[in-house]
DNA sequence: ACCAACAACTTGTATATACAACCAAATTAC
DNA sequence: GTAATTTGGTTGTATATACAAGTTGTTGGT
């Protein structure tokens, strides 16, 4: 592996196990030349990369640092409904309604990386916007990467926050489909009748693979996805 | 403006005027540096960057050559849905209902940078997959962007085809919701009886600013989207 | 106490150089 | 003619150096 190359891995993992956290500095280009025997300009390689990546922030004249990590992405980023939910000034309420393990249905299996009838953890929460509900959450979670998960409190923490902390996400996948809700549903959703619903499915993954499987419904009266998307070919503006 | 940077907006224009088009070669690292009077590192890093932008792309041994202009995103990728279908192998066709000019909606005007009452070109299209209905395209375009649209024919070119060759994108906006369709809906989409419905609300920008308003209806029964999302942290592959 | 000047450190830009890795086409050997 | 080799061009990595530009804290003067 090229030597900036290690650097970069050998920073990523201190952020990823949390000797770096967010905003903390890291190591300037001189320090890391150093501690690596490089040249300043191969240091200065590592740091510029994982700045364009995101992971880190640059002030001429002051240093690099971690950045935030969460919502890195502009188009339909992986919000936390939480978040959206006090985003807009109310009040946030969640209600768990399941929290089990049970033998894994063959879908989920194959979406997930394991066997049929394998543990898997399964959660079922309805997120609620000043006590509406705003969103029916059913999750499948890989024990594997995340063994802790079914000994959590989600009434005031959502899985995704917990997911986020425990498995640090390096992609999701989505779906969006409309769909005619069924009883279960309606009923959690408090819908008095049935109305059109979005249904986005998600799937994360970290560095090691398939981590949760999860079936997000919201009635189309009270849910949008909205996002961003920037092309190639970029505005006059410098972006840097 | 930086020497890199000046080289960066000499190849961009070069780009968008068409004098280097899609696959063409580009000078090498040595030719630009000996054009702009510079060292090769700073001709490589204008390159370098066009090239993490996915503006170009490199093969070691071979050359720089500017790389196609389409789907560059990562999530939720603008497809022509022309391609989408013909990709499942299936026979795309559209009937155009209505191609005109007409005097711009309040809510248009606001989202297209127009007056109200000002002239603004709207077609009405149905996309058909197998001859079935698969998604209907109500859009406003901005004349001042794009005169020649009312004069286009779309029964073999869909509008968003027209439009990238006329005014390159830059930035797309999305809007997801699931609705429930009213009778003029149905009867173009040729839904029995209403079901639930995903609309796209996508506005489309140039360098310009905004080019066009789109409304975009498909039956959830028949059309989903999908898309797939990357985050800072990388996997251990590299990725360059 | 306040302000100005300075020093130390940081990132940003640019250059000149060297060698490695890779590819394609021309040349050579058989 | 075919295969192996060479050659030239290209990108990729790495180094040493220099100076510019920005921030922060210190020092010193008033």
């Amino acid at each position: 592996m090229a030597k900036f190359a290690e650097i970069k891995e050998f920073m990523l993992s201190q952020i990823e196990i949390g000797a770096w956290p967010e905003h903390s500095r890291v190591p300037s280009e001189n320090e890391l030349a150093e501690q690596f025997s490089v040249s300043r300009m191969t240091a200065r390689r590592a740091l510029q990369e994982l700045t364009e990546q995101g992971i880190l922030y640059r002030t001429q004249g002051v240093g690099s640092f971690v950045a935030a990590l969460k919502s890195q992405s502009s188009l339909l980023e992986i919000r936390n409904i939480a978040d959206e939910v006090q985003a807009r000034g109310h009040a946030y309420s969640a209600r768990l309604l399941q929290l089990t393990e049970l033998p894994c249905p063959t879908i989920i299996a194959s979406a997930l990386g394991l066997q049929r009838n394998d543990p898997v953890f399964f959660s079922l929460i309805v997120h609620l916007e000043n006590n509406v509900p705003l969103q029916l959450e059913a999750r499948y979670v890989n024990p594997l990467q995340v063994p802790g998960y079914i000994s959590q409190d989600f009434s005031h923490q959502t899985p995704h926050q917990y997911l986020s902390l425990i498995a640090p996400l390096t992609e999701a996948e989505h779906t969006v489909e409309a769909i005619w809700p069924d009883d279960f549903t309606c009923k959690h959703l408090m819908l008095k009748k049935a109305e059109p619903c979005l249904r986005l499915t998600r799937r994360t993954f970290s560095r090691d693979g398939a981590v949760s499987l999860a079936y997000l419904t919201s009635p189309g009266s009270r849910y949008r996805l909205g996002g961003h998307l920037n092309f190639s070919l970029p505005n006059n503006k410098e972006r840097i």
